[in-house]
DNA sequence: TGAAATACTAGAACACGTTCCTGTTTCTGG
DNA sequence: CCAGAAACAGGAACGTGTTCTAGTATTTCA
Protein backbone atom coordinates (compact mmCIF):
# COMPACT_ATOMS: atom_id res chain seq x y z
CA UNK A 1 0.00 0.00 0.00
CA UNK A 2 2.61 2.94 -1.23
CA UNK A 3 1.25 6.13 -2.26
CA UNK A 4 0.23 6.34 -5.87
CA UNK A 5 2.53 7.02 -8.36
CA UNK A 6 1.97 9.99 -10.65
CA UNK A 7 1.80 8.01 -14.21
CA UNK A 8 -1.60 7.41 -15.00
CA UNK A 9 -1.82 3.96 -16.36
CA UNK A 10 -3.90 3.03 -19.35
CA UNK A 11 -5.63 -0.08 -18.53
CA UNK A 12 -8.72 0.14 -21.09
CA UNK A 13 -7.93 0.66 -24.74
CA UNK A 14 -8.36 4.28 -25.54
CA UNK A 15 -9.74 5.54 -28.74
CA UNK A 16 -5.94 7.51 -28.97
CA UNK A 17 -4.05 3.96 -29.00
CA UNK A 18 -1.26 3.76 -31.58
CA UNK A 19 -1.04 0.93 -34.24
CA UNK A 20 2.00 -0.76 -32.54
CA UNK A 21 0.17 -0.38 -29.15
CA UNK A 22 -3.21 -1.97 -31.11
CA UNK A 23 -0.83 -5.11 -32.45
CA UNK A 24 0.85 -5.45 -29.16
CA UNK A 25 -3.09 -6.07 -27.53
CA UNK A 26 -3.33 -8.17 -30.10
CA UNK A 27 -0.37 -10.32 -30.17
CA UNK A 28 -0.85 -10.63 -26.11
CA UNK A 29 -4.26 -11.76 -26.66
CA UNK A 30 -3.01 -14.10 -29.40
CA UNK A 31 -0.70 -15.58 -26.71
CA UNK A 32 -2.68 -16.14 -24.23
CA UNK A 33 -6.02 -17.48 -26.21
CA UNK A 34 -3.17 -20.31 -27.80
CA UNK A 35 -1.85 -21.11 -23.98
CA UNK A 36 -4.79 -21.09 -22.14
CA UNK A 37 -5.77 -23.62 -25.29
CA UNK A 38 -2.81 -26.01 -24.74
CA UNK A 39 -3.05 -25.91 -21.06
CA UNK A 40 -6.01 -23.94 -19.80
CA UNK A 41 -5.76 -21.60 -17.14
CA UNK A 42 -2.24 -22.59 -15.18
CA UNK A 43 -0.77 -22.56 -18.40
CA UNK A 44 -1.50 -18.84 -18.75
CA UNK A 45 1.76 -17.80 -17.22
CA UNK A 46 2.46 -14.21 -17.21
CA UNK A 47 6.08 -14.22 -18.18
CA UNK A 48 5.45 -16.87 -21.04
CA UNK A 49 2.51 -14.91 -22.09
CA UNK A 50 4.91 -11.87 -22.32
CA UNK A 51 7.64 -13.86 -24.02
CA UNK A 52 5.30 -14.92 -26.76
CA UNK A 53 3.74 -11.54 -27.30
CA UNK A 54 7.21 -10.11 -27.72
CA UNK A 55 6.66 -7.48 -24.73
CA UNK A 56 8.37 -7.26 -21.68
CA UNK A 57 6.55 -8.27 -18.13
CA UNK A 58 5.90 -4.71 -16.93
CA UNK A 59 4.14 -4.12 -20.54
CA UNK A 60 2.02 -7.13 -20.13
CA UNK A 61 1.07 -5.66 -16.77
CA UNK A 62 0.48 -2.42 -18.09
CA UNK A 63 -1.95 -3.57 -20.48
CA UNK A 64 -3.37 -5.78 -18.30
CA UNK A 65 -3.45 -5.42 -14.60
CA UNK A 66 -3.39 -8.89 -13.83
CA UNK A 67 -3.97 -12.43 -15.20
CA UNK A 68 -7.89 -12.93 -14.50
CA UNK A 69 -8.11 -9.10 -16.48
CA UNK A 70 -6.36 -10.62 -19.09
CA UNK A 71 -8.45 -13.88 -19.30
CA UNK A 72 -11.61 -12.02 -18.90
CA UNK A 73 -10.47 -9.97 -21.91
CA UNK A 74 -9.64 -12.63 -24.30
CA UNK A 75 -13.31 -14.17 -22.74
CA UNK A 76 -14.74 -10.83 -24.18
CA UNK A 77 -13.21 -11.14 -27.35
CA UNK A 78 -14.48 -14.40 -27.81
CA UNK A 79 -17.93 -13.75 -27.08
CA UNK A 80 -17.86 -10.61 -29.45
CA UNK A 81 -16.88 -13.12 -32.24
CA UNK A 82 -19.33 -15.83 -31.28
CA UNK A 83 -22.17 -12.96 -30.95
CA UNK A 84 -21.51 -11.39 -34.28
CA UNK A 85 -21.96 -15.20 -35.71
CA UNK A 86 -25.01 -15.46 -34.30
CA UNK A 87 -26.86 -12.48 -34.38
CA UNK A 88 -26.87 -12.50 -38.00
CA UNK A 89 -29.63 -13.79 -38.00
CA UNK A 90 -32.82 -14.35 -36.08
CA UNK A 91 -32.45 -17.70 -34.14
CA UNK A 92 -35.01 -20.90 -35.65
CA UNK A 93 -38.27 -21.92 -33.51
CA UNK A 94 -41.29 -21.05 -32.84
CA UNK A 95 -41.45 -20.85 -29.11
CA UNK A 96 -38.98 -19.15 -26.14
CA UNK A 97 -37.55 -22.22 -25.20
CA UNK A 98 -36.62 -23.16 -28.73
CA UNK A 99 -35.07 -20.37 -29.96
CA UNK A 100 -32.95 -20.13 -26.85
CA UNK A 101 -32.16 -23.80 -26.98
CA UNK A 102 -30.97 -22.85 -30.52
CA UNK A 103 -28.45 -19.92 -29.02
CA UNK A 104 -27.22 -21.82 -25.67
CA UNK A 105 -26.55 -25.08 -27.69
CA UNK A 106 -24.34 -23.78 -29.76
CA UNK A 107 -22.91 -21.23 -27.70
CA UNK A 108 -21.88 -24.17 -25.22
CA UNK A 109 -20.49 -26.25 -28.30
CA UNK A 110 -18.47 -23.74 -29.12
CA UNK A 111 -17.26 -23.64 -25.70
CA UNK A 112 -17.03 -27.14 -24.88
CA UNK A 113 -14.89 -27.75 -27.83
CA UNK A 114 -11.78 -26.01 -26.44
CA UNK A 115 -12.71 -27.00 -23.19
CA UNK A 116 -9.09 -25.92 -21.62
CA UNK A 117 -9.72 -21.93 -22.81
CA UNK A 118 -12.67 -22.56 -21.77
CA UNK A 119 -12.19 -23.31 -18.34
CA UNK A 120 -8.98 -20.75 -18.20
CA UNK A 121 -11.87 -18.05 -19.18
CA UNK A 122 -14.63 -19.28 -17.11
CA UNK A 123 -12.41 -19.76 -14.06
CA UNK A 124 -11.26 -16.13 -14.64
CA UNK A 125 -14.62 -15.09 -15.21
CA UNK A 126 -15.35 -16.40 -11.39
CA UNK A 127 -12.15 -15.51 -9.57
CA UNK A 128 -12.95 -11.66 -10.77
CA UNK A 129 -12.98 -9.16 -8.29
CA UNK A 130 -14.21 -5.48 -8.12
CA UNK A 131 -11.30 -4.28 -10.39
CA UNK A 132 -12.12 -6.52 -13.27
CA UNK A 133 -16.18 -5.41 -13.00
CA UNK A 134 -15.68 -3.84 -16.58
CA UNK A 135 -14.55 -6.48 -18.71
CA UNK A 136 -16.99 -8.78 -16.56
CA UNK A 137 -20.26 -6.80 -18.02
CA UNK A 138 -18.93 -6.40 -21.81
CA UNK A 139 -18.68 -10.65 -21.05
CA UNK A 140 -22.64 -10.68 -19.62
CA UNK A 141 -23.82 -8.17 -21.86
CA UNK A 142 -22.25 -9.93 -24.69
CA UNK A 143 -24.06 -13.31 -23.69
CA UNK A 144 -27.47 -11.68 -22.56
CA UNK A 145 -27.74 -9.85 -25.73
CA UNK A 146 -27.51 -13.08 -27.69
CA UNK A 147 -30.12 -14.39 -24.95
CA UNK A 148 -32.63 -12.04 -25.04
CA UNK A 149 -32.56 -11.64 -29.05
CA UNK A 150 -33.70 -15.18 -28.73
CA UNK A 151 -36.73 -14.50 -26.22
CA UNK A 152 -38.19 -12.17 -28.02
CA UNK A 153 -37.87 -13.90 -31.64
CA UNK A 154 -39.87 -11.78 -33.51
CA UNK A 155 -42.49 -10.39 -31.27
CA UNK A 156 -39.98 -7.66 -29.43
CA UNK A 157 -39.70 -6.84 -25.85
CA UNK A 158 -41.19 -9.15 -23.43
CA UNK A 159 -42.33 -8.61 -19.62
CA UNK A 160 -39.53 -9.57 -17.45
CA UNK A 161 -36.72 -10.99 -20.61
CA UNK A 162 -33.65 -9.46 -19.33
CA UNK A 163 -34.54 -10.87 -16.05
CA UNK A 164 -35.05 -14.42 -17.06
CA UNK A 165 -32.04 -14.09 -19.73
CA UNK A 166 -29.93 -13.21 -16.43
CA UNK A 167 -31.23 -16.51 -14.43
CA UNK A 168 -30.64 -18.35 -17.64
CA UNK A 169 -26.78 -16.77 -17.79
CA UNK A 170 -26.60 -17.50 -14.24
CA UNK A 171 -27.39 -21.52 -14.50
CA UNK A 172 -25.57 -21.43 -17.55
CA UNK A 173 -22.22 -20.37 -15.71
CA UNK A 174 -22.80 -22.16 -13.11
CA UNK A 175 -22.98 -25.59 -14.77
CA UNK A 176 -20.00 -24.55 -16.43
CA UNK A 177 -18.41 -24.09 -13.45
CA UNK A 178 -19.69 -27.49 -12.27
CA UNK A 179 -18.34 -29.31 -15.49
CA UNK A 180 -14.87 -27.73 -14.83
CA UNK A 181 -15.32 -28.85 -11.22
CA UNK A 182 -15.41 -32.20 -12.20
CA UNK A 183 -19.49 -32.98 -10.54
CA UNK A 184 -20.90 -33.37 -13.96
CA UNK A 185 -19.86 -34.71 -17.43
CA UNK A 186 -19.75 -32.61 -20.20
CA UNK A 187 -22.84 -34.04 -21.60
CA UNK A 188 -24.81 -33.09 -18.67
CA UNK A 189 -23.92 -29.48 -19.23
CA UNK A 190 -25.70 -29.61 -21.99
CA UNK A 191 -28.75 -31.59 -20.05
CA UNK A 192 -28.74 -29.44 -17.48
CA UNK A 193 -29.15 -25.97 -19.24
CA UNK A 194 -31.68 -27.39 -21.70
CA UNK A 195 -34.12 -28.49 -18.78
CA UNK A 196 -33.74 -25.25 -17.22
CA UNK A 197 -34.50 -23.51 -20.31
CA UNK A 198 -37.53 -26.10 -20.28
CA UNK A 199 -38.37 -24.99 -16.59
CA UNK A 200 -37.78 -21.27 -17.03
CA UNK A 201 -39.14 -20.29 -19.92
CA UNK A 202 -42.66 -22.66 -20.31
CA UNK A 203 -44.51 -22.52 -23.67
CA UNK A 204 -47.55 -20.25 -23.25
CA UNK B 1 5.55 -35.48 -11.09
CA UNK B 2 7.42 -37.84 -8.67
CA UNK B 3 5.96 -41.00 -8.10
CA UNK B 4 3.55 -41.22 -4.69
CA UNK B 5 5.30 -42.27 -1.68
CA UNK B 6 3.61 -45.28 -0.02
CA UNK B 7 2.40 -43.80 2.89
CA UNK B 8 -1.65 -43.00 2.19
CA UNK B 9 -2.29 -39.45 3.39
CA UNK B 10 -5.50 -38.89 5.47
CA UNK B 11 -7.67 -36.24 3.79
CA UNK B 12 -11.31 -37.35 4.73
CA UNK B 13 -11.90 -37.16 8.37
CA UNK B 14 -12.78 -40.94 9.31
CA UNK B 15 -14.04 -42.87 11.64
CA UNK B 16 -10.88 -44.12 13.28
CA UNK B 17 -9.85 -40.23 14.22
CA UNK B 18 -7.78 -39.92 17.25
CA UNK B 19 -9.59 -37.38 19.85
CA UNK B 20 -5.97 -35.37 19.66
CA UNK B 21 -6.88 -34.89 15.71
CA UNK B 22 -10.55 -34.05 16.11
CA UNK B 23 -8.92 -31.22 17.77
CA UNK B 24 -6.60 -30.30 15.40
CA UNK B 25 -9.03 -30.30 12.94
CA UNK B 26 -11.67 -27.84 14.95
CA UNK B 27 -8.54 -25.53 15.62
CA UNK B 28 -7.87 -25.80 12.31
CA UNK B 29 -11.02 -24.51 10.72
CA UNK B 30 -11.65 -22.23 13.68
CA UNK B 31 -8.58 -20.13 12.85
CA UNK B 32 -9.66 -20.21 9.30
CA UNK B 33 -13.35 -18.92 9.98
CA UNK B 34 -11.44 -16.35 12.42
CA UNK B 35 -9.46 -15.10 9.22
CA UNK B 36 -11.83 -15.23 6.87
CA UNK B 37 -13.89 -13.10 9.05
CA UNK B 38 -11.59 -10.86 9.20
CA UNK B 39 -9.85 -10.13 5.66
CA UNK B 40 -11.64 -12.79 3.20
CA UNK B 41 -10.04 -14.95 0.90
CA UNK B 42 -6.52 -13.20 0.88
CA UNK B 43 -6.09 -13.16 4.22
CA UNK B 44 -6.35 -16.83 4.78
CA UNK B 45 -3.11 -17.00 4.66
CA UNK B 46 -1.78 -21.08 4.91
CA UNK B 47 1.70 -20.47 7.44
CA UNK B 48 -1.00 -18.12 9.22
CA UNK B 49 -3.91 -20.55 9.53
CA UNK B 50 -1.25 -23.09 10.71
CA UNK B 51 0.13 -20.78 13.31
CA UNK B 52 -2.96 -20.29 14.81
CA UNK B 53 -3.98 -23.19 15.05
CA UNK B 54 -0.93 -24.68 16.49
CA UNK B 55 0.35 -27.20 13.95
CA UNK B 56 2.93 -27.48 11.25
CA UNK B 57 2.51 -26.19 7.86
CA UNK B 58 3.06 -29.40 6.82
CA UNK B 59 0.46 -30.69 9.22
CA UNK B 60 -2.25 -28.15 7.75
CA UNK B 61 -1.56 -30.08 4.40
CA UNK B 62 -1.64 -33.42 5.91
CA UNK B 63 -5.54 -32.41 7.26
CA UNK B 64 -6.66 -29.96 3.77
CA UNK B 65 -4.30 -30.70 1.27
CA UNK B 66 -4.73 -26.71 -0.22
CA UNK B 67 -6.70 -24.01 0.94
CA UNK B 68 -9.20 -24.43 -1.52
CA UNK B 69 -9.80 -28.09 0.26
CA UNK B 70 -9.42 -25.86 3.46
CA UNK B 71 -12.29 -23.49 2.94
CA UNK B 72 -14.82 -25.92 0.93
CA UNK B 73 -14.55 -27.64 4.51
CA UNK B 74 -15.20 -24.79 6.35
CA UNK B 75 -17.82 -23.61 4.06
CA UNK B 76 -19.21 -27.28 4.27
CA UNK B 77 -19.29 -26.71 8.77
CA UNK B 78 -21.20 -23.86 8.51
CA UNK B 79 -23.75 -24.69 5.98
CA UNK B 80 -24.26 -27.62 8.51
CA UNK B 81 -24.91 -24.93 11.37
CA UNK B 82 -27.38 -23.00 9.55
CA UNK B 83 -29.15 -26.11 7.80
CA UNK B 84 -29.56 -27.64 11.69
CA UNK B 85 -31.37 -24.22 12.73
CA UNK B 86 -33.75 -23.58 9.47
CA UNK B 87 -34.41 -27.86 9.44
CA UNK B 88 -36.20 -28.05 12.69
CA UNK B 89 -39.46 -26.71 11.57
CA UNK B 90 -41.31 -26.59 7.83
CA UNK B 91 -40.58 -23.09 6.41
CA UNK B 92 -43.51 -21.28 6.96
CA UNK B 93 -45.70 -19.49 3.77
CA UNK B 94 -48.58 -21.25 1.62
CA UNK B 95 -46.99 -21.32 -1.64
CA UNK B 96 -43.78 -22.85 -2.56
CA UNK B 97 -42.53 -19.59 -3.51
CA UNK B 98 -43.28 -18.25 -0.44
CA UNK B 99 -41.57 -20.93 1.47
CA UNK B 100 -38.19 -20.94 -0.55
CA UNK B 101 -38.04 -17.34 0.12
CA UNK B 102 -37.91 -17.49 3.41
CA UNK B 103 -35.62 -20.33 3.26
CA UNK B 104 -33.36 -18.37 0.88
CA UNK B 105 -33.41 -15.03 2.30
CA UNK B 106 -32.61 -16.42 5.61
CA UNK B 107 -29.62 -18.31 4.30
CA UNK B 108 -28.42 -14.96 2.29
CA UNK B 109 -28.56 -12.84 5.29
CA UNK B 110 -26.94 -15.37 7.44
CA UNK B 111 -24.15 -14.93 4.96
CA UNK B 112 -24.55 -11.13 4.38
CA UNK B 113 -23.88 -10.28 7.37
CA UNK B 114 -20.51 -11.86 7.61
CA UNK B 115 -19.35 -10.26 3.93
CA UNK B 116 -15.71 -11.37 4.30
CA UNK B 117 -16.36 -14.85 5.07
CA UNK B 118 -19.04 -15.29 2.74
CA UNK B 119 -16.25 -13.60 0.25
CA UNK B 120 -13.46 -16.56 0.99
CA UNK B 121 -16.11 -19.26 1.27
CA UNK B 122 -17.70 -18.59 -2.21
CA UNK B 123 -14.39 -18.02 -4.10
CA UNK B 124 -13.02 -20.87 -2.72
CA UNK B 125 -16.07 -22.90 -3.85
CA UNK B 126 -15.84 -21.29 -7.37
CA UNK B 127 -11.92 -21.99 -7.51
CA UNK B 128 -12.94 -25.81 -6.72
CA UNK B 129 -10.98 -27.99 -8.76
CA UNK B 130 -12.70 -31.60 -9.20
CA UNK B 131 -9.81 -32.72 -6.05
CA UNK B 132 -12.52 -31.03 -4.60
CA UNK B 133 -15.52 -32.38 -5.81
CA UNK B 134 -16.65 -34.08 -2.57
CA UNK B 135 -16.55 -31.43 -0.57
CA UNK B 136 -18.25 -29.35 -3.10
CA UNK B 137 -20.95 -31.81 -3.19
CA UNK B 138 -21.48 -32.09 0.29
CA UNK B 139 -21.92 -27.92 0.29
CA UNK B 140 -24.49 -28.20 -2.46
CA UNK B 141 -26.40 -30.89 -0.81
CA UNK B 142 -26.98 -29.55 2.11
CA UNK B 143 -28.14 -26.07 0.41
CA UNK B 144 -30.30 -28.16 -1.93
CA UNK B 145 -31.59 -30.23 0.82
CA UNK B 146 -32.88 -26.95 2.30
CA UNK B 147 -34.02 -25.82 -1.01
CA UNK B 148 -35.95 -28.76 -1.33
CA UNK B 149 -37.76 -29.06 1.78
CA UNK B 150 -38.95 -25.96 1.45
CA UNK B 151 -40.71 -25.92 -2.16
CA UNK B 152 -42.22 -29.77 -1.38
CA UNK B 153 -43.90 -27.87 2.41
CA UNK B 154 -46.61 -30.57 3.46
CA UNK B 155 -46.81 -31.91 -0.06
CA UNK B 156 -44.25 -34.36 -0.32
CA UNK B 157 -42.30 -34.87 -3.46
CA UNK B 158 -43.06 -32.61 -6.49
CA UNK B 159 -42.34 -33.01 -10.21
CA UNK B 160 -39.15 -31.54 -10.97
CA UNK B 161 -38.18 -29.99 -7.59
CA UNK B 162 -34.72 -31.24 -7.31
CA UNK B 163 -34.24 -30.00 -10.43
CA UNK B 164 -35.56 -26.31 -9.62
CA UNK B 165 -33.70 -26.23 -6.84
CA UNK B 166 -30.49 -26.59 -8.11
CA UNK B 167 -31.65 -23.55 -10.73
CA UNK B 168 -32.29 -21.65 -7.54
CA UNK B 169 -28.88 -22.65 -6.41
CA UNK B 170 -26.81 -21.65 -9.16
CA UNK B 171 -28.46 -18.23 -9.03
CA UNK B 172 -28.23 -18.19 -5.26
CA UNK B 173 -24.23 -18.47 -5.91
CA UNK B 174 -24.34 -16.28 -9.07
CA UNK B 175 -25.57 -13.63 -7.38
CA UNK B 176 -23.02 -13.55 -4.81
CA UNK B 177 -20.39 -13.99 -7.33
CA UNK B 178 -21.79 -11.04 -8.93
CA UNK B 179 -21.63 -9.04 -5.80
CA UNK B 180 -17.84 -9.95 -4.59
CA UNK B 181 -17.14 -8.94 -8.31
CA UNK B 182 -18.28 -5.46 -7.52
CA UNK B 183 -21.16 -5.51 -10.32
CA UNK B 184 -24.43 -5.62 -8.03
CA UNK B 185 -24.97 -4.29 -4.53
CA UNK B 186 -25.56 -6.56 -1.64
CA UNK B 187 -28.97 -5.29 -1.41
CA UNK B 188 -29.44 -6.29 -4.54
CA UNK B 189 -28.42 -9.78 -4.27
CA UNK B 190 -31.50 -10.22 -2.43
CA UNK B 191 -33.67 -8.71 -4.98
CA UNK B 192 -32.33 -10.90 -8.28
CA UNK B 193 -32.63 -14.03 -6.03
CA UNK B 194 -36.38 -13.40 -5.24
CA UNK B 195 -37.34 -12.13 -8.27
CA UNK B 196 -35.69 -15.17 -9.77
CA UNK B 197 -38.08 -16.91 -7.07
CA UNK B 198 -41.05 -15.61 -8.46
CA UNK B 199 -40.01 -16.62 -12.17
CA UNK B 200 -39.09 -19.76 -11.48
CA UNK B 201 -41.76 -20.78 -8.83
CA UNK B 202 -45.03 -19.68 -10.54
CA UNK B 203 -48.10 -19.88 -8.38
CA UNK B 204 -50.24 -23.02 -9.20
C1' DT C 1 13.57 21.02 -33.33
C1' DG C 2 14.52 20.00 -28.68
C1' DA C 3 13.18 18.81 -24.16
C1' DA C 4 9.93 16.83 -21.09
C1' DA C 5 6.63 13.17 -20.62
C1' DT C 6 5.37 8.71 -21.55
C1' DA C 7 6.08 3.94 -22.97
C1' DC C 8 8.98 0.11 -23.25
C1' DT C 9 12.86 -3.49 -22.05
C1' DA C 10 15.31 -6.39 -19.05
C1' DG C 11 15.59 -8.34 -15.03
C1' DA C 12 15.71 -8.39 -9.91
C1' DA C 13 12.82 -8.79 -5.95
C1' DC C 14 8.80 -9.99 -3.21
C1' DA C 15 4.57 -12.70 -1.54
C1' DC C 16 2.14 -16.64 -0.76
C1' DG C 17 0.62 -21.41 -2.01
C1' DT C 18 2.80 -25.61 -2.07
C1' DT C 19 6.42 -29.19 -1.59
C1' DC C 20 10.16 -31.34 0.63
C1' DC C 21 13.52 -32.62 4.18
C1' DT C 22 15.19 -33.81 8.84
C1' DG C 23 14.48 -34.97 13.31
C1' DT C 24 11.07 -35.96 17.06
C1' DT C 25 6.78 -37.62 19.09
C1' DT C 26 2.84 -40.62 19.18
C1' DC C 27 0.42 -44.55 17.91
C1' DT C 28 -0.13 -49.65 16.91
C1' DG C 29 0.63 -54.69 16.76
C1' DG C 30 3.05 -58.44 18.87
C1' DC D 1 7.06 -53.14 27.00
C1' DC D 2 9.35 -52.87 22.33
C1' DA D 3 10.12 -52.12 17.46
C1' DG D 4 8.39 -50.37 13.47
C1' DA D 5 5.04 -47.26 11.33
C1' DA D 6 2.62 -43.26 11.08
C1' DA D 7 2.00 -38.48 12.43
C1' DC D 8 3.91 -34.17 13.69
C1' DA D 9 7.21 -29.95 14.27
C1' DG D 10 10.15 -26.75 12.34
C1' DG D 11 11.75 -24.72 8.62
C1' DA D 12 14.10 -24.47 3.99
C1' DA D 13 13.06 -24.28 -0.82
C1' DC D 14 10.46 -23.78 -5.15
C1' DG D 15 6.99 -21.78 -8.59
C1' DT D 16 4.25 -18.29 -10.31
C1' DG D 17 1.59 -13.83 -9.92
C1' DT D 18 2.85 -9.24 -9.01
C1' DT D 19 5.74 -5.19 -8.09
C1' DC D 20 9.74 -2.44 -8.51
C1' DT D 21 14.11 -0.35 -10.46
C1' DA D 22 17.26 1.47 -13.89
C1' DG D 23 18.10 2.47 -18.29
C1' DT D 24 16.52 3.19 -23.26
C1' DA D 25 13.29 4.34 -26.95
C1' DT D 26 9.31 6.84 -28.52
C1' DT D 27 5.86 10.25 -28.52
C1' DT D 28 4.13 14.90 -27.63
C1' DC D 29 3.99 19.65 -27.93
C1' DA D 30 5.58 24.37 -27.27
Amino acid sequence: MTTAPAAVPAPVPSETETAAQRARRARIISATLALASRGGYEAVQMREVAERSEVALGTLYRYFPSKVHLLVSAMASEVDQLSQRLQKRQPPGKTRAERVSFVLERSTRSLLRDPLLTEAMVRAMMAADATVAAEVNAVRQGMSDLIVQAIRGDDGEQEHDVELAAILQDVWFARQIAWLGGRIEAADVWRDIHLAIGLVLPDD
